[in-house]
DNA sequence: CTGAAAGCGCTTACAG
DNA sequence: CTGAAAGCGCTTACAG
């Protein structure tokens, strides 16, 4: 019965009651100042009395911004990462009054830069957070930064005039292979990620950061070139588990690679970590419920898009230019799949 | 250089120059009948020079509507089935012109019912699809009803008034059961889900059901209680494994307690599905990762999504009553893990 | 098939 | 510390 057509109080009903001007509720509900206590008070009251709630469409139109952000992403094998990136920017929306939009997308589409024009110019949302790769869409962004259009961007690669979130891919790498190194191996395999990807570039100069550090000769063929899933994932550990001598390790460019690792060492009947240690990267939400558990690195994506929610916030309210460039330490996730060597030196 | 202070091109400036009336220009933004060809085309070519799009915030405003739905979720450790509820939900958004707003909530807390309601009364969204186990909040459902928030619900268990969308979770488990006794199988051990998801309860009734058409004696031994993380999936099967004599299969009621089964049967040295069977339910993104790949039973959460959006969305149009309820069914995925038996009969 | 008027419920820019 | 006026850019409800 409740509801029926009984119309919703506005502004003006309260400031009737209040005995107060329209502009005197807008102050109390903006929390602006110069309203004294006892008119606060007041106001407060009469809303309380008539279940006042500002409409959200009148102030996004009198105030011409919609409170609103959107995510922009393109990572449809990757719902852990979306996951806990839509986490952590909603939690920042969330203590600050805004809203989150997702918008995944086709980062290859070619009508890309127009649909996300689009987005802006209806007046959807009054900014954008970035994700990778689609951050990495040179058009994309150029048009982003024409247009004046307020965006973070996550990413593993620069580009001059929008600010970025990047996490330290190169560090993790180098330390994760020391890791191996520390554990005796030297023949130490590397499956790539999509080269399309920054990610995977900085992760295999970790990979020869740490060899090269520790004196050990870099060998191409024990490097395979993947694409982040599991099946190419797959074919690279096989080829890699064919050399003779077999490397006595094999660490992946992220966990899809490294759990096609551990089943292809399975196959094979090898016993993990005793003939084999494997390591990945990303710890997704699976990589504890292999056999045996995967040691991998554990990126600060919640963080990152909090990070980038603050920044792109901060900007939209002081319009300030923003070109800051910002880093993100990843640490490393000690599992079961990784042991010291039991190859004869 | 772009940008800069230009103003955004309105729908007087359509009007002016196409020679007719705003009226008219909004007639032909949304697709309204009697316009005449020529002056759409007139109206298209203005609003094409121009480089006019309408102001959401402005159509929000005067319609009473903000074409934006939202999504209400509590599944925090369930990101698969998040990234297809999403996906699905808004591939029907954007062919029908709406904006998809995601809420993920705590089902628990005690303010849920007043931050949803909120949502809706200051205009943020029009509609809500709601996910189980929100969905399974009966205080919040009465208030959905009673404040007349249009509102579809995806559960597997009925409330009266609500639009409702299930999968046959029963029939689905029924029919994995069906499989393992075919392979042979006649001790089957089965480990529950959390007794607060209505899906624990049908996947438990399938397991029953099969058993009992196939004269199998119903043992609560087999039986444990699980809460659909890997942790106590992982309790459980210890201690089905640890009967004598042991179960030949196992069906986990969910990927997450299934893989914890493979790890304790991997721990006990024992080879699946040769020693073992385990089978689990939602073929979640890495069940095909696994060592050795799980059998298990696929929902069809994409289209439930989008089944679901359809319903709010006709809704929304034709303010018509809906109550109705639409099952889904699921279909088994037969991977290694299941298997025929070994046992000495 | 087309349009003039009113109004949606706020904020902005001022004035005092 | 407070308010009156104008306006944001559309749609609604009519009239013709």
């Amino acid at each position: 019965m409740a509801s029926a057509t009984k119309k919703r109080p506005t502004i003006n009903d309260v400031a009737h009651l209040a005995g107060v001007s329209i502009k005197t509720v807008s102050r109390v509900f903006n929390d602006e100042p110069n309203v004294r206590p006892a008119t606060r008070d007041r106001v407060v009251d009469a809303a309380g009395e008539l279940g006042y709630r500002p409409n959200l469409s009148a102030r996004r139109l009198a105030a011409n911004r919609t409170f609103v952000i959107g995510m922009l992403y393109d990572n449809p094998k990757a719902p852990d990462y979306v996951a806990d990136v839509q986490y952590g920017a909603l939690r920042v929306c969330r203590t600050r009054g805004y809203d989150l939009l997702i918008h995944p997308c086709d980062a290859q589409s070619p009508t890309l830069v127009d649909e996300i024009l689009d987005l802006h110019h209806r007046a959807t949302v009054d900014g954008l957070v970035v994700l990778q790769p689609v951050s990495d869409q040179r058009k994309l962004n150029q048009a982003l930064l024409d247009q004046g259009i307020v965006s973070v961007r996550v990413s593993q690669r620069p580009f001059a005039g929008l600010p970025r979130i990047s996490v330290c891919d190169q560090e993790a790498a180098d330390e994760m292979t020391e890791h191996l190194i520390e554990l005796g191996h030297r023949r130490i395999g590397f499956i790539m990620g999509h080269p399309d990807h920054g990610s995977s570039h900085d992760r295999l100069a970790g990979y020869t950061s740490a060899l090269e550090r520790h004196g050990i000769a870099y060998d191409g063929a024990l490097v395979e070139h993947g694409l982040y899933d599991y099946e190419s994932g797959y074919a690279c550990a096989g080829r890699l588990l064919a050399l003779s001598p077999r490397p006595s390790a094999i660490f992946a460019s992220n966990d899809h690679m490294a759990m096609a690792t551990l089943t292809a060492a399975h196959e094979l009947r090898l016993e993990i970590p005793r003939d084999l240690s494997v390591a990945g990267f990303d710890d997704t939400s699976f990589a504890g419920f292999s056999w045996p558990p995967l040691t991998t690195v554990r990126q600060p994506v919640v963080e990152v898009a909090q990070l980038a929610t603050e920044l792109l916030l901060d900007r939209l309210q002081d319009r300030a230019e923003d070109t800051s460039d910002h880093r993100l330490r990843a640490e490393i996730v000690y599992r079961a799949s990784t042991g010291k060597t039991s190859e004869i030196a």
